[in-house]
RNA sequence: GGCCCCGUCGUCUAGGGGCCUAGGACGCCGCCCUCUCAAGGCGGUAACGCCGGUUCGAAUCCGGUCGGGGCUACCA
């Protein structure tokens, strides 16, 4: 049988990065086995969905260059993918359980539900409702038949055991007095999510769910409505969940839990689909940046890590760091340039496309993020912004207006106008002044870039050009006068 | 409270009885390179939660304990 996954984030929100993580991995497993990778939309939260999250789901697989086989926006056979366009399904479902006496009307009250529960834990037991307020069928329909307007609950057979195997964490039971008479079919008639997505993997024939482990303790009731509807219930994997720096589950509080973050942060598709995948499992060898490629090769789910893990900034930016070095200059040109104009508020003219271009290889081996790289460029664009903390460093020493005076009656003579030429007379006025690279340096970057850190010198003075670079030598001078 | 899951360096992990005086990566520290910051090179720091058992031998198997996490809705 072939292999059929799939990710079923609901537009209650932006991309979660541990969704993310899910539908790499189902993602992986599918391209790995030559199966199909469906998206699938389970809104059947009408009051919290927003068509924006919608929007942000399918953008941000696309980013990250998940494309999938079958879902919303491409079709498929099982068309349109989207739970609130299926709700018809899903009642049919409700009432053959119901006809089958494998489900039932509940009339339990919100206030004897309540009181059973807290009874329940009070005595140490589990507050799983047992369908003890249940009344006979030709009660119950004689009251619907009536007008009145209650939820289908299933009838959880009892005592049970539901054991399944897990692919991440081998077998797991569960009693079935701890899994309560869920609602398949809420009073207004809409499904719950263990309706809407039941249902849909078995119609859509889904062989392996690979999902958070927030739902490990939902999957009995998974497989016992999958078996109710007559189908044999996938294989089941649950992935630890992504926690914060605090060992918390992930959440808003720790930073950034949307995917568009990162993207908006500059942080490369590559770098991030790469940081997740290692989120979890491993390649099994001692590497660390392995090519998608390899991934899809060597991705299996038995490999796939039970621990939770913590979400670790550090290590993502180094990743991208590597990618973006990895990186060819054009292609890295043609992905700042956005972000440049984007923090200069102005397109780029042709020329200044080409000093981007001449300065790119110099801020590129040293780039974390691309947002970084529009701050260090910005002073080839834009008048010169003197960083105060920079300024008070090494413009107040002695040596700074030395500095300045010969570098700018230097470079006022040169003939030729290029990094080694420029070099070569900045060390020439390093010996006339008898200043150490550092001392003699320093300010020149300060005058020039505005600040003690910035692309390298001899280059960003190139790039700049002969009138600017002199402008600015003098504007610091006569700042310091 | 009940149930379920998890437990190797600070972090992500390799490891599935002897190959482990526990390997790799990020971070951190030091050195080198050097016009700044990075990058790069070299070196270093640092872990099997604890207690029992099984075994000639345990990070690896079993039990307990402690710790962490998840679930416990007419939310997904």
């Amino acid at each position: 049988m072939s292999v059929r996954v799939r990710i079923a984030p609901s537009p209650t929100g932006y991309l979660h990065v541990g969704t993310a993580r899910a539908a790499l991995y189902n993602w992986l497993f599918a391209r790995g086995r030559k199966g199909v990778f469906i998206l699938r939309s389970d809104d059947t939260d009408t009051e919290r969905n927003d068509p924006k999250y919608h929007e942000d789901i399918v953008t941000s697989m696309r980013w990250l260059g998940l494309d999938w086989d079958e879902g919303i926006e491409v079709g498929g056979p099982h068309a349109p993918y989207r739970q609130s366009l299926r709700f018809d399904r899903y009642r049919e479902v409700a009432m053959s359980l119901l006809a089958e006496g494998k489900a039932y009307y509940s009339f339990a009250t919100p206030e004897q539900l309540d009181g059973f529960r807290k009874e329940a834990q009070a005595a140490g037991r589990t507050p799983a409702y047992d369908g003890r307020f249940r009344v006979d069928a030709a009660e119950a329909a004689e009251r619907v038949a009536a007008g009145e307007k209650v939820p289908i609950r299933m009838a959880v057979p009892r005592p049970g055991l539901t054991t399944f195997v897990d692919s991440v964490r081998d077998d797991v039971t569960f009693d079935h007095d701890q899994v309560d008479d869920f609602v398949i079919l809420r009073s207004d008639g809409s499904p719950t999510y263990h309706l809407a997505s039941t249902v849909d993997d078995v119609d859509f024939g889904i062989t392996h769910v690979m999902r958070g482990e927030d739902i490990l303790s939902s999957t009995p009731k998974h497989i016992l409505l999958t078996q109710a509807m007559g189908a044999t219930p996938p294989v089941y994997a649950h992935l630890a969940l992504l926690m914060g720096p605090d060992g918390k589950k992930l959440s808003k509080r720790h930073g950034h839990t949307a995917l568009n973050a990162y993207r908006e942060a500059g942080i490369l598709p590559e770098a991030m689909v790469n940081y997740l995948a290692l989120l979890g499992w491993s390649p099994g060898e001692d590497e660390t940046v392995v090519s998608l490629d390899e991934m899809i090769d060597r991705f299996d789910i038995d490999d796939v890590t039970k621990n939770p893990t913590i979400f670790d900034n550090d290590k993502l930016e180094w990743m991208n760091g590597v990618y973006i070095r990895e990186m060819s200059t054009d292609d890295f040109v043609a992905r700042i340039s956005p972000m440049v104009e984007a923090h200069l508020g102005r397109p780029l003219e042709t020329d200044e496309m080409g000093q981007l271009a001449a300065i790119a290889p110099h801020v590129q081996e040293r780039a974390k993020r691309l947002t970084d790289v529009a701050e260090q460029v910005a002073f080839i664009f834009g008048d010169v912004v003197y960083d105060d903390v920079s300024w008070d460093k090494v413009m107040t020493t002695s040596e700074a207006p030395v500095a300045i005076a010969a570098a700018t009656a230097g470079l006022a003579t040169l003939q030729e106008w290029t990094t080694d030429s420029i070099e070569a007379a900045l060390r020439n006025m390093l010996s006339e002044t008898e200043l150490s690279a550092r001392k003699g340096f320093q300010p020149l970057r300060v005058a020039l870039t505005g600040s003690t850190v910035s692309p390298p010198l001899f280059e960003s003075i190139e790039v700049l050009g002969r009138e600017r670079a002199i402008a600015r030598l003098e504007a610091a001078q006569g700042r310091l006068a």
